[in-house]
DNA sequence: ATCCCATATTGGATAGCGTCTAAGCCGAGT
DNA sequence: ACTCGGCTTAGACGCTATCCAATATGGGAT
């Protein structure tokens, strides 16, 4: 399961108990978690743990690349674990799940230089919404 | 320039001093406004304005689908008045500015019905990420 | 023109989420 | 084992949005 343990090791990353224990519980999850859940789940294996060192270390996972932050509404943000491969959201307008989709195309090339304003545009995210199956019978 | 508050009193949308402002306002401008840079604007033409009565307005607005909102992040949520043409956004990562844009291409057409998981997908946001010229700069 | 009342407005309280700070702790190199 | 820079902590703080009870007002009815 440590694949992403590894990586951040190779990367020369100090480990300490807290950031162990908070990758750990994104590697092992397959869903979208806000911050306080992953330190609810972290809290479970290291009680001592603060929310301020949770979300120092997402922060910097999120820096490194490892991790990617989505934020879908004013509600909180949500941390993706894949992000080694890339990936867009279909997100349910009822009951807010997310699902991973990957789209043909490259909407990064769809995006003329005429409309891109002198910006240097290094990333794009498309977001499909909808209604999942249980939501659309309700 | 009141297409915007013709449509609104033809909708039966009691008309008040604060409405009409907060409407002036979004109807003026061709960036994406925050609740409280509207609320800002606002207050020059009528000082008493709350900012209660704007995130009502604003949402009101929301609602009758005169207006749209966009979070991209977790700064403040920003008002597009620009809802009669289909565009997508180009943020900058620095200053959270949005510009409207046009990519050629059509990504709803780019997710197979296998990508789908059953959902019945009615929409598509396309978020281009950079910095604007400003912010690269500095 | 005036009255009336459903609806809009107000400002202050409250809540959610995230960030900052000061102080202590710890791990890795010597 | 010692030291120092980086990590962690608890709680204060800030920003944005929403809620609330009291007050004001638009606009139809008279």
């Amino acid at each position: 399961m440590s694949d992403l343990l590894e990586r951040l090791r190779g990367r020369g990353w100090r480990m300490t108990a807290q950031r162990r224990v908070v990758a750990e519980v994104l590697d092992g999850e397959h869903v979208h978690l806000t911050a306080d859940e992953v330190h609810a789940r972290a809290v479970v294996k290291l009680p001592e743990i603060s929310r301020a060192t949770v979300y120092n270390t997402l922060g910097e996972l999120v820096s490194l690349g490892e991790v990617l932050e989505v934020t879908t509404d004013k509600r909180a943000k949500r941390y993706d674990p894949n992000a080694h491969r890339p990936h867009h959201h279909l997100i349910c307008a009822g009951c807010g799940a997310i699902r991973d989709v990957h789209p043909s195309g490259n909407p990064l090339a769809d995006l003329p230089d005429s409309e891109r304003f002198g910006f240097t545009v290094s990333n794009v995210e498309v977001t499909y919404r909808g209604l999942c199956p249980h939501c659309a019978a309700a």
